[in-house]
Formats: structure tokens, C-alpha cells, sequence
DNA sequence: TTGAAAGCGCTAACAG
DNA sequence: CTGTTAGCGCTTTCAA
């Protein structure tokens, strides 16, 4: 907790002016080779590095990549991974950005804003609620919020996915079906409500207005709709949540309702987070790749920033059902 | 893409000087109270954000807590959901930070610099090699560097957990058991070393040292010391490896030689990733609770940035073996 | 109640 | 080859 050494501290220590420091530091031309040495000498003795902060207020670029976040939940967790796999033999540092205190509606806005400008080069945005962002380095979108998108985005293929997890629930012999939706300003999750509804029709069976209940991705939300979806004497025998945390709350609200899972009630979740296949019983559900998520943004991005126009402005992922323990037929 | 509007802008098109926009933003005292409603009028308008940057570098506190990791792999984000969720109900934004760049030694005394200072209040470093670090801030360890810390740290029982495992290994009646270490600047790794060793010992086995391989928790490093342990016409019949991505590596190792997990080889690894259940056959392994750390780590911050010395400043957590499908009683 | 001015640590002209 | 100077966007005295 000594205090960090500053260019002044070094260029008063090597006996020069805060300027050669920096030419030396940053190995530009016109330094004498044994001022160089010197000053690097003090640099090691001192233990000094410079400020990202203060460089990158200047210098226009920082050689970092910013990935915002509303939150670091295991879905963003697994999308870090992949941006960091594919930026690890690039020249970038990742700096990942999540704004807890604003929770609010266009955190990612205020985040963007905050950091680009100056300390990050290129942003990665994961399921921004706002996508007319006005930052001054290039933005990738992932699992973007619904609406006309400027920006370009990964996703995956949400649609194809409710449809497959909710025509497997139908083909185990369940009619009453219910649905616990997730936030409805992200375009996936439409996609998700759709492929649910689509499923249904597409059986024949009526899409019953009690069982879809909205969670918004949020865990007392989410109790609160299971928990009056399955009190109804009419309860559904089969719930599709719109994520994995959502589908995971469900199956505790269920349990503490006395239903036992696959038995009375059958659950499918989506992404496939780890915590997924680690419950138990384990969570069956839609599995989309979240690490490449992150890597295919991760390579855009790139592209963008080197000047690149990208060939492809919107990628999408194709999805896989995972069935596991908590679907059964109905009793 | 449209340029970030500064405070110069606002205050030109309020009307007002710099200095009035950033007492208005800030809620300062002295400014007439429709002087205030206009100029956040114009914020609003405008869209503006602070750079966190550059208020940052005058007013020594911005209410960002800083993690620093190496590399965000598995274990660093699953440290990472666990700071994430200690903090969430904090007023502190969060920021994660790998130097890509720098995969030197020292990597944490680089970043720790430039982000503190300015950037950050305070600092958690995942798996720091060196602990010897000046930032006018707090910080914490996890899973420290060896060697005199006076830092406060967080981590788990390697020496328990690795004897555990090595145990388990004999138990099932092996009694060539082979070892890839990992990061030998890291207390946890050597302890895990030492567990192994002791278990060995404890059994009235010998340590071979053609059985003791040095991975350094890298991929390539762990390749070439699973190959040559592997190869011999005395190999062994079991492998605990420092940690999980090493162990995933033996395994895939052995398959490639012909060699059948578990059958003709057993393994265990360390720290119970998400990977390690996910991988086919599923990692036998020893659970550290990962999201624990971070919270626990995250916990010990916010005391010291509040100004309380902590009452315990080295806190060891329990470790759990799981033994799932890569472990089986020799040929 | 407001604004002018200094300065955080650093880089980039430009002189010397 | 080196130092002086002028900011980057913001906050904070201190006068007006």
C-alpha cells in the first residue's frame, strides 16, 4: 500500500524531464540509448508503470477491450470465457465491465459511455436493453434487445430452440404446458415466447393465457409466477422457462410446493449454463453455445476495430435440446 | 458511433461554465435550483456520461472494485460469479481485468498498477504470483503467491484436498500413482504437491520422480509431462493432477495412446470447474468452493475499504472430493 | 450563485 | 537528443 510511482517520480529520480520518461518508456525515437537505459533502470527500481488511466486520456487508444455486462451471472460468465479465448493471442487486454449499482434500464448506456472515450477501444455488449448507443469506438451486440439494430450481434437461434424443448414436452404426452417468459425488451426472448406458442398451435393444442407467466429472467419474479402457476387446480403438468436460473427456481418452487420433479411436473430450461448439469435432478434444456457466443463477437470485433467491414453483420447459432432428470411423461 | 458528448458540450449548450454542469451532475451545494434542472435537461438531451476516466483522475474514488485474473478461465470466473454476488447489493460497480498481454510473471503487479491510483478502490488478484505489490488501495488474494503474504488472503485446503484425493486413489488399490503439478510460484500448488506426497508416504509407498510431472497448470506443459509419464513401460495406473484443465488434459493424453479412462488409467483433478462434470467420462475431482472464495474475498474488501481491519485475514476454506467417472479400481 | 483557473498523470507537438 | 508547453475531461478551490 506504498504509493504507485509516477512519471514525475521517475523523471526526477533519472534527472530528466517527465517527457524523455515517456519517449523512453514507450520506446519512441529521438531518445539517447543510455538516457534510455537510465530511465528504465529508475522504471525497474521504482517499480513504476504507467497509468492506463491517465495514458489513455491522452493517447486516443489503450489497447483494451471492454465487455459490459448488467452482471457477472453464470450466462455472461460462460460468454467471457469464449471473448477471452479468442483475444488470447491477440495483442488486447479484456476489461470487463459490470455496473451494479445501476440496474436500471440502459445501465449498458451509462457503462459504454463511461469507459469508451477513452479507456476501451472496441465494446462487446451483453443483452443490452438499448442498442442506439452513441460511443465512439466500435460495438458488437450479443443476445441483443429487440428492435432495429444498428449494431451488429451474436445470437443464437432462439426461436428453433423454444420450438424443439417445447415440442419434446408435447411428444412425452403433456397438453397443459406452461411457459415462464424472460425479459421482454431482448429480442431472444420473443424469440423464445414465439417458439413456445408456435409449438403449441402447431399440435393442435390451445395456448392457455394462466400458464405464461413472466419472469423477466429476475428470481423473485419468476417465484412469484410459478408459484400461481402451480397452485392452479389446473396447474400445468410441463413448464418451459425462458433460462436455465428461471427453470432452476421453478423446480425449487415446485419442491417446496410438494411436487416432485420429472414425476408431477417436468421442467425445461434454456442456455445450458453449468449450473444446468449440476442440479439436482439435472435441468434439461436448450442448449446454446455460449462460449462461441462470445468468440464470434470476440472476432468481430476485431475486424471492426482493424477497419474491417464485416461481411456478416448478424450471426446465428444454432441451438441443441439436452434432455436430462427433470423430464418425464406426465403422470 | 456518433461522438460521446463531454462536459464542455453541456455546459456550451446550457448556457453555463464546466464547472456549474459538473456540481449540478454531482448534486454539489450551491447552485440555483433551476440552474440545476437546465443543465440536467441537457444531459438528458444529450445523453451524457461522466468518463469514468476522467472524473477518476481527480477525485480519488470512483466506486469500482477491481478483480484482476491472469486469464479468465474457468476458475477465475467462477471466483468471478461469486464477487459478482457479494457485491450485487453493494454500491459498487465491478471490474474484471486480464492482461492479455502480459502473460509474464507479474502480470497483477502490472495491472494492479495501472488500474489503481485512479481506476479502482480497491483489489481482489486471482492466483497472483507476486504478493509484494504498492497500490494506494486495498487489496485481497486469492489463492495467494508462496512466500510471506501481507496481504490478506483467501483460499482453500489444498494440502487437505490433494491427500484426500491421493488417498482415494490408493484406496481403490493403486500403488503407481503419478502427479502433474502446477503453477510452483503458487502456495496451493505446492500444498497440493505435499498432500500427495504425504498420502504416499502415509501408505508406506514410495515417490517415484519419474511419476512427478510439472505442468504448470499449461496446456502444452501438461501435454508433454502426461506423454512422457504416460509412455513409459512402468507408467502409472493413476494420475492426480494440480487441477481440473490439467487433469482434462491427461485424459486426453491417455486417449490418444490407446489408454481407457478409467479402466486403464484413473485420474482426479482439482477444483471441480464446470468442465470437470461436463467432460465425457465425467472428472473425478476435488471441489473447492470457487464462488466462495470470491465472495469471502469480496467480503474481507469492502471491510478494509470501510476503513475495518479485518478480525481474520487468512481464511482457509474446506475442500470435498466428488468421485465421478474417471476413477476405477486398477486392471 | 457562478465561473476562472489549477491540476490529476500522461503524451505529443514543438522548440531549443 | 532533450525539455517546454499544451492539453485529454473532469473536479475543486477560490474569487467575483
Amino acid at each position: 500500500m506504498k504509493r504507485r510511482p509516477t512519471i514525475t517520480d521517475v523523471a526526477a529520480a533519472a534527472g530528466v524531464s517527465v517527457a524523455t520518461v515517456s519517449k523512453a518508456v514507450n520506446g519512441r525515437y529521438g531518445v539517447a540509448p543510455e538516457t534510455v537505459d537510465r530511465v528504465l533502470q529508475v522504471v525497474a527500481d521504482l517499480g513504476y508503470e504507467s497509468s492506463l488511466i491517465a495514458s489513455s486520456m491522452r493517447s486516443r487508444t489503450t489497447g483494451v477491450i471492454g465487455v459490459l455486462v448488467a452482471d457477472f451471472e453464470p450466462f455472461s460468465a460462460e460468454v467471457l470465457k469464449g471473448v477471452g479465448q479468442a483475444l488470447s493471442d491477440s495483442r488486447y487486454d479484456l476489461l470487463a465491465y459490470s455496473g451494479t449499482r445501476s440496474t436500471a434500464e440502459g445501465w449498458e448506456r451509462r457503462s459504454l459511455s463511461r469507459l469508451s472515450g477513452t479507456l476501451i477501444d472496441g465494446a462487446i455488449m451483453v443483452t443490452p436493453t438499448v442498442v442506439n448507443v452513441n460511443a465512439d469506438v466500435p460495438v458488437v451486440a450479443i443476445d441483443p434487445h429487440t428492435g432495429p439494430a444498428d449494431l451488429p450481434t451474436v445470437e443464437c437461434d432462439s426461436f428453433g430452440g423454444a420450438l424443439q424443448a417445447t415440442r419434446s414436452l408435447i411428444d412425452l404426452g403433456h397438453t397443459r404446458i406452461g411457459f415462464i417468459a424472460g425479459r421482454p425488451d431482448l429480442r431472444s426472448s420473443i424469440a423464445r415466447d414465439a417458439g413456445y406458442r408456435r409449438a403449441l398451435t402447431d399440435a393442435g393444442l390451445p395456448v392457455d393465457p394462466a400458464l405464461v407467466g413472466s419472469g423477466s429472467y429476475r428470481q423473485d419474479a419468476v417465484r412469484m409466477a410459478a408459484l400461481e402457476m402451480l397452485r392452479r387446480s389446473d396447474r400445468p403438468t410441463a413448464v418451459f422457462a425462458a433460462n436455465d436460473l428461471s427453470a432452476l427456481e421453478i423446480v425449487r418452487v415446485a419442491s417446496e410446493l410438494g411436487l416432485e420433479v420429472p414425476r408431477d411436473l417436468s421442467v425445461i430450461g434454456f442456455d445450458d449454463v453449468p449450473e444446468a448439469s449440476k442440479a439436482i435432478p439435472a435441468l434439461s434444456t436448450v442448449r446454446q453455445p455460449m462460449q462461441v457466443l462470445g468468440a464470434e463477437a470476440a472476432r468481430m470485433l476485431l475486424d471492426l476495430m482493424d477497419g474491417i467491414t464485416p461481411t456478416v453483420t448478424h450471426v446465428k447459432l444454432p441451438t441443441r435440446l439436452v434432455l436430462r432428470e427433470t423430464t418425464a411423461p406426465p403422470a
